[in-house]
DNA sequence: AGTACACTTGACATCTACTTCATATGAAAT
DNA sequence: ATTTCATATGAAGTAGATGTCAAGTGTACT
């Protein structure tokens, strides 16, 4: 994907911007889990998280084990935990529009 | 946009995930400009460029002074500066793929 | 080797966001 | 008041991302 390397800004942030992603993120800051555990607490296809776990990995949010037939997803904390810190910010300071 | 109200995560993270946006963010880093100038100086039109301008003034990345018959445009320094440091840090430490 | 489970991959339809074009507003000057 | 310049707005076509479905890979167990 040549477009990818031409413009990392993009597919991070887009990345982010995006429901089903913003879930899974949410839902491993809780601790970490296997693709069918995320599909299943989230109530989506199995096959549908599957390709966001693969997006999500490319842009280092997460990082994967195989633990026998599972393979087990982890949140990448470092760069989330800032990140949502200084959104939230962000949002309370300069733009209660996108808020409340 | 009831949307907006209850996705802000959505609305921020996509406002920054564009080609257009990313340029004019990138473009009053240099200091602050006109609507036209912006598009002149960036080749795009004029109409273009107010649609993303006022997306970007929505999320509070930028903001407007009138003067005179122009409108002129500030970028707001503190979300932005912090926010364009991590992500070059988090893609240098975890996602070499996505720029070299 | 064959079955079962966990997960990924690819192709295609759909849905969403972006761009464009035409028109509208608003401020200043004549 | 009307013309001009600067900018915003709305509607509609287009491009791109997302979701779905069907098929494929991989690991363990019997």
């Amino acid at each position: 994907m040549k477009k990818n390397v031409r413009q990392p800004y993009k597919v991070f942030f887009e990345t982010l911007g995006n429901k089903v992603r913003w879930e899974i993120i949410h839902l491993l800051q809780k601790g970490e889990l296997n693709a069918t555990g995320i599909a299943k607490k989230l109530g989506y296809e199995q096959s549908l998280v599957s390709h966001h776990l693969a997006r999500l990995e490319l842009c280092g949010f997460v990082s994967v084990e195989q633990s026998g037939k599972e393979r087990i997803y982890t949140l990448n904390e470092k760069t989330i935990k800032p990140l949502l810190a200084l959104m939230d910010t962000h949002i309370n300071t300069f733009c209660k529009k996108l808020c409340c």
